[in-house]
DNA sequence: AAATACAGCAACCGCTGTTAG
DNA sequence: TCTAACAGCGGTTGCTGTATT
């Protein structure tokens, strides 16, 4: 240890450089070049450490640093990179030519992440974000039996169901449940975020919702977009995380099959229309502005374990979210 | 016009890996 | 092999200009 930072020194300058300063910095370095900083402020008649003169120079005054609005590709770039190597803004920046890792990571920081976050887009994984309010609760409930709820597919949307069998699986510690979801259900556990393969996800739609941020998402259609890989490939696919995907299940379609009477009641509940197959898409995927009992961040389930209230407003929006009655019992389904 | 909130960004902090003596 | 200095990186802070009330 015993490694204080150079900067402690007394009587070392920070904060912002002046011109005089960095007019001082660029004249010594044109002169003998950058490196040995430590000696550097000195011989370059600097009142700074020399830590603060690298990064002066590395991240302002060097010739080749491209200033200025960043453009179309770079930000297409940006997040390409961003999807897959994560917080890696050295090796991002390596690949902008001109641009610094701080530059790119204040860019990311203030434009692109707010934009994501704005358009329900996990900016730390890249997939659309779901927040399903106090339903992780419910499935962790010791009297939450799985095995029944896997049996009401009939009534119940399949992916709807098929989340639920996900989030009992990722977060109940009963091994049972884990076992029978996997068994039924043949998809893989979800990850840790920490453990996640990078993914790539940039989409010719997103990038339009990132410039004008006014996207409005239908239950039924917000999850096929046109997606381009970095091979320049585009392919019709579902936004939904591979793990919430199963081939085998045919999607109905529930455009068609909403009623007004169904749409007005945004409790969960099973349709009393005659035809139980017919499930509404809105009377799930709503919270309702007249609901007595406001949105609890605290309760909602996130996946991706965001922990801003900023961003969990934004995500849960108008998009994703759907409320749980209190007074819901599971055993009415059956 | 003044106060406040917000956004953008430069700079700093602290940690880690590398290198030289 | 050990130690200290250097260099790089990612996260965070705080200043400044602008927008809003």
């Amino acid at each position: 240890m015993g490694r204080s930072p150079c900067c402690d020194k007394t009587g070392l300058k920070k904060g912002p450089w002046t011109q005089e300063e960095d007019l001082k910095l660029t004249q010594y370095i044109q002169m003998h070049g950058p490196g040995n900083w430590r000696t550097l402020p000195e011989k370059a008649g600097l009142q700074r450490c020399g830590k603060s003169c690298r990064l002066r120079w590395t991240n302002y005054l060097r010739p080749d640093i491209k200033r200025g609005r960043f453009s179309f590709e770079e930000e297409e770039t940006i997040i390409q990179l961003h999807s897959a190597l994560g917080n890696k803004w050295s090796t991002i920046a390596t690949r902008l030519p001109g641009r610094t890792d701080n530059e790119i990571k204040n860019y990311w920081n203030t434009h692109i992440r707010k934009r994501l976050i704005k358009n329900g887009i996990d900016p730390v994984t890249h997939h659309p974000r779901l927040n399903l309010m106090d339903l992780s609760s419910i499935l962790n409930s010791a009297s939450f039996n799985l095995s029944n709820l896997l049996n009401i597919q009939t009534l119940v949307n399949p992916q709807v169901l098929r989340l639920a069998t996900l989030l009992a699986a990722s977060s109940s510690s009963n091994q049972e449940n884990k076992n029978l979801f996997l068994n039924n259900q043949n998809i893989p556990m979800i990850q840790n975020s920490s453990e996640q393969t990078p993914s790539l996800l940039v989409t010719n739609q997103l990038w339009n919702d990132i410039q004008t941020p006014h996207m409005q998402v239908n239950n039924s259609q917000c999850f096929s977009e046109n997606l381009v890989n970095l091979n320049g490939e585009t392919s019709q696919q579902n936004l939904l995380p591979s793990y919430l995907m199963d081939s085998s299940i045919i999607l109905p379609n529930y455009s068609e099959q909403i009623t007004p009477q169904a749409s007005e009641n945004s409790s969960f509940q099973p349709s009393n229309s005659g035809n139980n197959n017919n499930f509404d898409m809105d009377s799930i995927f709503q919270t309702p502005i007249s609901s007595s009992t406001p949105l609890d961040s605290t309760s909602m389930f996130n996946i991706n374990g965001s922990t801003t209230e900023d961003e969990i407003e934004s995500y849960c929006g108008k998009n994703f979210s759907f409320e749980i009655p209190e007074s819901l019992e599971f055993d009415d389904f059956m």
